[in-house]
DNA sequence: TTTAATATTGCAACAATGTCTCATTAATTT
DNA sequence: AAATTAATGAGACATTGTTGCAATATTAAA
């Protein structure tokens, strides 16, 4: 780890943006909050940065994208990205789920290191939504 | 569903290919067996094409890349793609893994409608090679 | 079997996401 | 304040995947 040495205020910016956020967000998340204040490869740099000093961490969506989110729950010595994460079908959103992922048990034979798993259905605000449009 | 008509040469070498592999395949490794004798859209439009019938599934690995997979232990009524992938760190290989993914409740608000899980550790030929190497 | 209809393919251009180099700028150290 | 070193912006580039369209192959019709 050879990075992130300045605390410089478009670090700031970005970090700022992914701590107002209650759910993770892509390169397009941050480049439209920030206004195209900050160049493409400095977002790109600044976050691929945090994530090698474990501030953050990344989620790579079945779109293909990369999400990135706040390591809420995760220690400085026990770094942990094996949580959950959820994705709503209806506003979209990529979001931590702070409960461990429990994994029915493994054939013999396989070793697990890590988890990345992305459970997709309806979030509780969307969830509310459906049921009472349902209710009319 | 419009698609996969015809059942031409192509969509037979490409299916061949996949069933002579034991673990999810990318783009690369289609283009690779088939040795340049298909053109780049021609393969992605045909696993797409597969994908939508409900032959193959796609994993997107946390490299963003997609692969490919049999839908072995799927039947044609209950396609079910909620099981567990697992990616080997040594051998690099995808694979699926036929026991259904159990996952510790949710927070009560969601609503799961569909998991995608990958595992990372060792396969068990590689776990095998690497114990090897440690008794040595 | 020949023709007509239609699905598939190859090619090239394009699109989206992300990385790299390098000159310039900003922050830190002396 | 000057020197050192890190961070940034800009553009080119890389990778993965898609699209439009003309050419080709397959199937259906005559």
């Amino acid at each position: 780890m050879e990075k992130q040495k300045r605390n410089t205020k478009t670090k700031q910016m970005i970090m700022s943006v992914l701590s107002d956020s209650s759910s993770a967000l892509c390169y397009d998340d941050f480049a439209e909050k920030l206004r195209e204040k900050m160049d493409k490869a400095t977002i790109y740099r600044i976050l691929q940065g945090f994530c090698d000093d474990g501030m953050i961490h990344k989620i790579v969506g079945e779109n293909g994208k990369t999400y990135y989110a706040l390591c809420h729950h995760c220690s400085n010595e026990k770094h942990n990205d094996n949580h959950l994460h959820f994705r709503c079908v209806r506003c979209e959103t990529i979001s931590c789920i702070d409960e461990p992922v429990s994994i029915s048990p493994l054939p013999s034979g396989y070793k697990m290191l890590a988890v990345s798993c992305i459970v997709s259905g309806y979030c509780p605000d969307c969830l509310t939504e459906q049921n009472e449009k349902v209710a009319k």
